[in-house]
DNA sequence: TTCTAAGTATGACAAAAGTCAGTTTTGAAA
DNA sequence: TTTCAAAACTGACTTTTGTCATACTTAGAA
């Protein structure tokens, strides 16, 4: 297994071949329960590829011809308002699939994803997947389960959009990233020293404001100590702190 | 196949028993392709329901223990922001499915479902509905889909609370909110002359923002001869100038 | 028909957030 | 180590939106 990097601007393309088995995150992936047979048609068929930070995996107007399992890494998905503004929807982690949505519906993908940082990326075919759909219950139990729970999300952000200040949802949007640089998932017991690496037009495509505004409130939360900034690095210091903006309503 | 209604305000719940077979959404329901044994079995297990105007379904906290099958009527699904105020999540029209998300994340339900109109509604139970799909994948296929579905718009509403300015988003919401109320539909070819019945505190909480706004700048609307008012109701009036508004951008 | 609570409307004002223009800092490449 | 484009920051200002107080209208119940 071999890792070549000349430059971090040339975009290289790598095909991998641990077998599935291997995979870390095989137990929580769909295809945990599959038979052996299956199995050896998955680790035969399936592209693995690393995509390296910064790179698209895919993007709106193509059309969805299988999904992506995520081997490691952080992918953001987001899409262009009207005006050309840039919005993240959401982030998927290791072990969470992508493209499901677009594959599902049968339409082209209406996001864009493009990797946080160096990710480890299985494609699998629209056919296998769909292969092990039928055969497999259980697959689309999960599948369902897991769509289920994004559109939870989405509503609960939605509502967060529509009706807390901007102050509000960038407090709650840093503990949310701070977990997820920390430890992979979107919430985890304890933020604090979590490293947020995101630029803050990135921030503020998440948190539904202009740059600007993310850099004053920002600047306000340094001061009243509930976080450090290391140049464009952000530290979650006081997490009790951070949660009491939140929960703060007039 | 009586319906007795004393007074509004006091609600009276009934039982039908119209076949599912001349159920007038069967075709688009998920059922639409189950045998005649299931058919007789979905018959007799499921439970219809007149909702009145204004009831509700399911609230949050409840378990959820089966699924709600839409025959007829319009439904708004809502949930409470941190401070207490309503926000209007999506909507669901007849041949919908309800309580699914709730159901399949096997959680208590998260959003509330109001009546908009009397409705009728069959209730299937967790066990009929999870026998189903597991007999018939295409109905697990149909359920991803519809997920799916929702979770794309709901990437898409995001987007909009997140950038545009509240008279774009009215007017977005004008032109969905007329098909709904004219076809049932939340798209339509032409929403013109759609008469839009809900409070204007129910379209500020459709829209994100405060009903005062939404009071002045329907008046901005109908000054512009975009819409019409009568009384509480809405009527559209000019689509075109509806939708100049909504792509107009800065 | 009358009554009344709920809903609609309007003005004055305050607060929140966006825009623009400019300066400083940062970090990756040469 | 130096360079420089991208990113971060700051201030002044405008625009948008929310809030509060108050008056008016509507639609459904009695």
């Amino acid at each position: 297994m071999i890792y070549l990097s000349i430059s971090r601007s040339t975009i290289y393309l790598f095909m991998w071949n641990t077998p599935c088995a291997n995979c870390a995150v095989m137990s929580q992936s769909i295809f945990s329960e599959i038979d052996q047979a299956d199995m050896i048609e998955l680790d035969s068929k399936r592209i693995t590829t690393l995509y390296v930070k910064g790179q698209k995996i895919f993007y709106p107007g193509q059309v969805p011809i299988g999904v992506y399992c995520l081997s490691s890494g952080i992918i953001k998905l987001s899409k262009l308002g009207e005006n050309g503004k840039e919005q993240i929807v959401r982030f998927a982690k290791s072990g969470e699939l992508l493209g499901v949505r677009a594959l599902l519906s049968g339409k082209k993908y209406s996001t864009t994803s493009t990797t946080l940082e160096d990710s480890m990326v299985c494609f699998i075919s629209k056919r296998m997947f769909f292969k092990l759909n039928l055969k497999y219950p259980y697959i689309s139990q999960k599948v369902m389960k897991s769509l289920s729970h994004l559109l939870e999300e989405a509503e609960e952000r939605m509502t967060s959009l529509a009706q807390r200040p901007v102050r509000e949802r960038l407090a709650e949007s840093l503990l949310f990233l701070s977990c997820l640089f920390k430890t992979g998932k979107t919430d985890c017991d304890d933020p604090t020293n979590g490293i947020i690496s995101l630029t803050r037009e990135d921030i503020a495509s998440i948190v539904g404001t202009a740059t600007e505004t993310v850099i004053r409130i920002l600047a306000d939360f340094k001061e009243e100590k509930l976080i450090e900034i290391k140049g464009r690095k952000i530290v979650i210091k006081n997490v009790p702190g951070l949660k009491r903006i939140i929960k703060s309503y007039s």
